[in-house]
DNA sequence: AAATCAGATGTTAGCGGTAACCTCCTCGCT
DNA sequence: AGCGAGGAGGTTACCGCTAACATCTGATTT
C-alpha cells in the first residue's frame, strides 16, 4: 500500500526499477529471460516498495485457482478430523490450496449453503467427506459443475470414491476374535446411516458366518463413549450374556464407554470378556486394559483422494473406487477364550 | 463452460437475456434497481447456461477477498485441532473464508514457506495458532504486511492476543486440590517452550505457594500419553513419593498415561493418589476412574480471535489481550486426602 | 406543452496480473 | 560488409467482474 491506500502493483515496481511491468512479471515468475543485473534492480525495487503479487489477479489471468474444496459434514470426531488434515497436507504437497468448509448439521439448507460457499470460492474440484447417507442426493448439483471425489462415504456410483476398507476392517476383527477362540461375539455398531458403520458390521458378520459362527447380539450406538456405556449396561442384562466372550465396538470411543460399564459392574476385561475397538486413537494404547483396535491409514486415504482429484482436473478419468486396507493392532483387551 | 472450453461469463448471460452485463451483475448482487421481469429473464438465462459468477474476478474488482489465513503450527492434538475448527466456523459466521495452513514441523524453512503460502493467497488478515516460542520472531515479516492476531501463544507485545486463561486454569487445579485437603502435589507439565504449559504450571504453583504449600516434584512431558506413563513410573521411584497425595497432569493424554503407570504398579486412583488433567477431551469422563479436568472454551476463544481480527480489518484497533476463563470439571479421579 | 425527475439500463474504465506478439540490439558467420 | 539468430525487453490485449457515470424512458409537475 502507498500513502493513499492504493496497493503496490507491478507497475509501481516497474516504474521504480525503470523497466516494463512485464519484466517485473518475468522476475516474479523466475523467467530465465532476464539479465541478472535487471533481476537485481527489480528485486530491490520490490523489497523497497514492499511489493506482494496479487494472487487474485494472477488467478484471474491464468484462469486457474489451484485450490480444492474440502467439505466435511461432521464435528470433531477423530476420524473425520484426521481426514481433513491429511487432505489439506496432501493438497499442499500437490500445489493446491485446500478450501475447508465444515458443517456440523446436515439439514438440507445447511448442505446447500455449504455447497454454495465452496463453489463461490472458485475451487477447481471438491473432495466431500460425507460419511452419512442422505448427502448423496444433495451433492448432485455439485457434480454437474466440477470434478468431485467422495471420501469415506459413497456419493453415488458415478463418483470416484476413496476410503478405508471398513469391510476388511470388520473381517480383521472377526478373524482375530475367532483366532482367539471366541465363538459368541456381540457388537456395538455405529449409526446405521453411516456407510462406514454398516461396512464394519457387514465385514465382521460375514467373516463370522463364514466360520460357522452366529453373529451375537448387536447394539446401535452413535460413536460416543456414552453410547458404548449404555450398550454395555444392556449387554449385561441380555439373556445370552453368559455366552458372550467378546465385544466388537465400532470405534474406540464406544469401546471406552463399554469398558467403563463393564468395569463398573465388576466384569473384568479381558478376563471375563474381550473388547476390541476401531480407530486406534492416540489414547487407545494407554487405556486399562490397552485396547486392541483397527488402525486406518488416513494419510494414505487423503493422499489418494487428492491424487484422484488432481488427475481428474488434468483430464484423466478417476478410477471408480479405491479402498485402503486397515491393519489390526493387537493389544491386551482381547485374550484367549477359556471355555467355561 | 461452453463447448470449446470457454467459461460462461456475465456477457454470455447478458447476450442470452438481451441485457447488458451490468444488469446481470445487478441481478447477481440483488440490486433493487432492476425490474422484476428483467430479473426473471436474467435468472432464467443464468440457469439455462449454467452460469456461476467468478469469485476471483469479483475479488479483483472489489479489491477484497474476504478471507482470513489461519496458520497452525502443530499436529492433530486435541486443543489446536479444536481451535482450528472453531476459528473456521467463526470466520464463516462473519462472512469470511478461512484459509487453513498447518505445518507440523517448526524449522525456520517450514515456517517461512507456510507464511509465503498464506500471504500468497491474498488473505486480509491472519490468525496464528502458535503455542510454542520461537515462532514469534519468524512471524515478524507477516506483521508488517497485514493484521495479525495470535491465538493460544503470544507473538510479541504488540500483537493482539486471544487465549484460554491457562494461569487461571492452573490456579483452579491447585485450588481444587487444596480444597480436597492435598498438601503435596506433583506435576507433569507440558513442554517448557509452550507458553500454555508454562502458564498452567505457573498458575498452579502460585496458588499453592499462596496457600503456604510447597509445589511438589515436577516432570516435563510432551503432551503424549507415553510421557505421562514415564513420568508415572519415575514418580513411583521418587524419594518423596510417600508424601505425594495428588498429581496434576497438564493435559488429559498425559493424565491417561500417568494413570496407566499407576494402575500397572498397583497404585489406586484416587484412593492412594488423586489425578487431575486438563482439556476435558470427550473421552475423559469415561476413563477409569472418570478424570477430573479443566475445560477450555475453544469456541469462545475462536470467536473472539476472529472478532478481533475483523475489527482490525475494519480499522478498529485490537485490544491488546483477551483471556477466556476455563472451568473446572470435577469427576472421580480426585478424592479427599486422608492423612496417613 | 415544456421542464423535471426518478427508475431502469447501458457504457466505459479500471482491478493486477499473464500471454502473445513485436522490436531492438548484439554477436557470429559467410 | 551483410545477414540471420537469439537474447532481452516492451506493447497490447485480454481474464471476468464492479464502480461510476451517462443515457433513455415515461410519468409528473407547472
Amino acid at each position: 500500500m502507498d500513502g493513499r491506500g492504493r496497493r503496490t502493483t507491478m507497475y509501481d515496481v516497474a516504474a521504480a526499477a525503470g523497466v516494463s511491468h512485464q519484466t517485473v512479471s518475468r522476475v516474479v515468475n523466475g523467467s530465465p529471460q532476464v539479465r541478472p543485473e535487471t533481476v537485481e534492480r527489480v528485486r530491490s525495487a520490490m523489497t523497497r516498495l514492499g511489493y506482494r503479487p496479487s494472487g487474485t489477479a494472477r488467478n484471474l489471468a491464468v484462469r486457474r485457482t489451484r485450490s480444492l474444496g474440502v467439505v466435511s459434514f461432521m464435528g470433531p470426531l477423530f476420524g473425520p478430523m484426521s481426514m481433513l488434515l491429511s487432505i489439506e497436507a496432501a493438497a499442499r504437497r500437490s500445489g493446491y490450496a485446500a478450501q475447508i468448509v465444515s458443517a456440523h448439521g446436515l439439514d438440507a439448507g445447511q448442505v446447500d449453503a455449504v455447497l454454495e460457499e465452496v463453489l463461490g470460492r472458485d475451487v477447481e474440484g471438491v473432495a466431500v467427506i460425507a460419511p452419512t447417507d442422505g448427502q448423496a442426493r444433495m451433492v448432485d448439483g455439485l457434480r454437474a459443475q466440477l470434478p468431485v471425489v467422495a471420501v469415506e462415504g459413497r456419493l453415488g456410483d458415478d463418483v470416484p470414491f476413496v476410503a478405508s476398507d471398513n469391510e476388511a476392517g470388520g473381517r480383521l476383527v472377526a478373524e482375530h476374535l475367532l483366532d482367539c477362540g471366541h465363538r459368541t461375539v456381540a457388537h456395538v455398531s455405529g449409526p446405521t446411516d453411516w456407510g462406514e458403520a454398516r461396512q464394519r458390521t457387514a465385514g465382521w458378520a460375514d467373516r463370522l458366518v463364514a466360520a460357522g459362527v452366529q453373529p451375537g447380539p448387536v447394539w446401535v450406538g452413535d460413536w460416543s463413549p456414552e453410547a458404548g456405556y449404555r450398550a454395555g449396561l444392556e449387554l449385561l442384562e441380555h439373556p445370552r450374556w453368559e455366552e458372550v466372550g467378546a465385544v466388537f465396538a465400532a470405534n474406540d470411543s464406544m469401546a471406552l464407554g463399554l469398558m467403563a460399564a463393564l468395569h463398573r459392574s465388576g466384569v473384568e476385561v479381558p478376563a471375563r470378556v474381550s473388547v476390541i475397538g476401531y480407530d486406534n486413537t492416540p489414547e487407545s494404547g494407554w487405556l486399562q486394559p490397552a485396547l486392541s483396535t483397527v488402525e486406518q491409514q488416513f494419510d494414505a486415504v487423503g493422499a489418494a483422494a487428492v491424487e484422484r482429484l488432481v488427475s481428474l482436473l488434468e483430464g484423466g478419468d478417476g478410477a471408480a473406487e479405491l479402498l485402503i486396507p486397515p491393519r489390526l493392532v493387537s493389544r491386551s483387551s482381547v485374550s484367549w477364550h477359556r471355555r467355561r
